[in-house]
DNA sequence: CTCCTGTCCTGCCGGC
DNA sequence: TGCCGGCAGGACAGGA
């Protein structure tokens, strides 16, 4: 589920919670997701002080007060959730981690298909670690731009959507926001892509910027705190104008629809793709 | 190197 | 109604 924009909100919300907060309790429910869980997590995170949260491409990073790391990335289901000091909580089924902090909030991490990450590493360490050392820029960030993003492209024979998926090229844009992203830019995604250069890349690069800055900005406002009344974080309603609306009308649209059949799918690298086959060339 | 496929895991939805 | 196949927003390994 979580690409960039839903990771963003999910730290956002987290932030203000934990930053100067000392983690009291962990409480680990099972021993894996896709990896096992850090060795000694609870030891190694019981007592320690959250110090700041960033992210880096869909990873959240808890920097502790003894130069350690906590990683946590959502996969494909992941979710978190606050729950507030004095509310009556009892785990339930994939609630897999828990963190009770000293403020009294506790911390959920819930994951239905267990395809999230947990690790710790150190400060020192953490851009060399293997999740971090291959990523691409940051879209978002100010060394991502049409030619930063051309030269990434340089060589690729695979379809410019599979390309964006590729966390080497750019972090961050999953299956749902390459598809917005390449119909906002009018690109076909089978186009190859090291063919997307000029002003196509342009294009593209602000079409990414601006899919994940407006699904950022709806999560941070129609949310009260990035949270919903039940705790849960990050998830909101998004308006999607291609993304699984296979056979309507995309935005804009002057086809006729039924001739047209509308928004089209296609599978690429096993992944569905949306597309319009009239405004993406 | 690149590219493609399969895999991890559970839940849900549509068709029969 | 129940069962079954297909699909789901990610990342990685392995092989061509």
């Amino acid at each position: 589920m979580p690409e960039l924009p839903e990771v963003e909100t999910v730290m956002r919300g987290l932030t203000p919670v934990m930053v100067g907060a000392t983690i009291k309790t962990v409480d680990q429910r099972r021993a894996d997701l896709r990896i096992p869980f850090p060795d000694n997590m609870k030891k190694r995170l019981e007592g320690r002080q959250v110090l700041s949260l960033n992210r880096r491409a869909k990873y959240m990073r808890i920097f502790l007060d003894d130069d350690n790391v906590l990683v946590i990335h959502l996969g494909m289901s992941g979710r978190m959730s606050i729950i507030d000091k004095g509310i009556r909580y009892s785990p339930q089924l994939h609630d897999h981690l828990i963190l009770t902090l000293d403020n009294g909030v506790r911390l959920v991490y819930n994951d239905p298909r267990r395809f999230g990450m947990v690790f710790m590493t150190s400060a020192a360490e953490l851009e060399h670690h293997r999740a971090f050392s291959h990523l691409g820029p940051e879209p978002l960030g100010n060394k991502f731009s049409g030619p930063i993003l051309e030269e990434r492209l340089k060589g690729k024979k695979t379809g410019i959507k599979q390309a964006l998926l590729d966390q080497r090229v750019v972090v961050g844009v999953g299956n749902i926001y390459a598809c917005e992203a390449l119909f906002q830019a009018g690109i076909n995604p089978a186009k190859q892509a090291y063919l997307v250069k000029g002003d196509k890349a342009e294009k593209l690069a602000a079409a990414i910027k601006d899919v994940l800055r407006r699904a950022i900005k709806a999560g941070g406002s129609t949310l009260k705190d990035y949270r919903h009344a039940d705790g849960e974080l990050g998830y909101f309603q998004h308006d999607f104008t291609v993304y699984g609306k296979e056979g309507e009308a995309c935005l804009n649209c002057d086809c006729n629809v039924i001739k047209s059949g509308g928004i089209k799918r296609l599978v690429q690298s096993g992944r569905s793709t949306f597309y319009c086959a009239r405004k993406q060339k």
